[in-house]
DNA sequence: ATCGATCTGTTGATATATCAACAGATCATT
DNA sequence: AATGATCTGTTGATATATCAACAGATCGAT
């Protein structure tokens, strides 16, 4: 994602909260294309220039979204275990509503963006697995990564549907706890 | 303003909010066209497409909010003087962070939009004052319009500045009785 | 007084967004 | 089944926004 056009920026931007508020308002099949530019402030043809159809849009609304972590994975890297979690719960918390929006849909399959997520906390997961002390000898690595990545997904769900009611370094504190020994 | 196309309205209002927010900040000789351009998320050099410098970008906004002013006097014309202003006020109050920036700046000039608004309103006024009752057969045209004018401004920027302290339609029975008055 | 840094206003090539119009698809109603 | 209304995906002409680069102006610090 090196830079990109300001304008493509804000149109994917205006389309991302569009499609986010009309989720909250009716099922994702219900929606129209033009219910979407119109939201979005922007010609319907506009969307043609970038998506396929609606669920193209939505597919790579959430790629994008993925992405955005996945730029984070390159940053955030060699810190304390406990404090490295912190910028992902600040971020989780700042697209809130993209996520309970994403996670409680149930138009477009039962969160189809659930199954991203967890498939990309996975594959972050697996160069973390302790392969040094000995703790995992016994365990098969995939079961250790689809536990931990349950988990883990499992827990920012719950703090995002419930209004995220502790602050972002707790739960970063809390969460690096369990996912250290776990890994 | 018929129809504009929709990238000129967003880039104005892009810019409008750009300059509010940074009115807010510094004074206005000390803002910089990349500020503007930067906190609008435009390109520098789209702000020389529409205006001439930051004080031609200035003065047509201001000029845009006044012609927002005059549109809204057209449509709300022959209904019941207390009820007329109501629009207004919710108006004002929408646009309370542009007016409450516009009213209280030092740098452009003491409040050259005061001026500008003031004698907006007065050109509205010249059409309402009773001619017929000859409750003001002794009174000069110029004198009535000075009067109302400055004290409607000054309502507006006195409810602007203090919090709005009380609803748009309560706002508009007031004004409207007292205007009634003076007219 | 000179440097370096920033701001300014402008240019040209390019990318993107807009708008109006189109034909075909879908869907609800009659 | 026919009708009308809306949605869809596409097109072409046009308008606007972007970006990088430029030279000159301004200003503060050395």
């Amino acid at each position: 994602m090196a830079k990109m056009d300001r304008r493509i920026q804000k149109t994917q931007e205006a389309l991302k909260n569009a499609v986010i508020e009309l989720m909250g308002e009716k099922d994702f099949d219900n929606i129209t294309i033009q219910d979407i530019a119109d939201r979005a402030n922007l010609n319907r043809g506009t969307i043609y220039l970038h998506y396929q159809d609606k669920y193209d849009l939505l597919d790579k609304l959430i790629e994008s979204q993925i992405n955005e972590l996945e730029e984070m994975d390159k940053w955030a890297c060699d810190e304390d275990w406990m404090d490295a979690f912190i910028p992902y719960f600040e971020y989780f918390k700042q697209n809130h509503l993209f996520f309970s929006t994403m996670l409680t849909s149930k138009g477009a399959g039962p969160s189809y963006f659930r199954t991203r997520l967890l498939a990309h906390c996975i594959t972050g997961f697996k160069s973390e697995i302790d392969k040094e002390s000995g703790k995992n000898s016994n365990l098969k690595d995939d079961v250790i990564l689809q536990y931990a990545g349950t988990a883990y997904v499992g827990v920012i769900e719950w703090w995002i549907l419930n209004g995220m009611p502790y602050p972002p370094q707790e739960m970063a504190k809390q969460v690096g706890a369990l996912l250290e020994r776990s890994l």
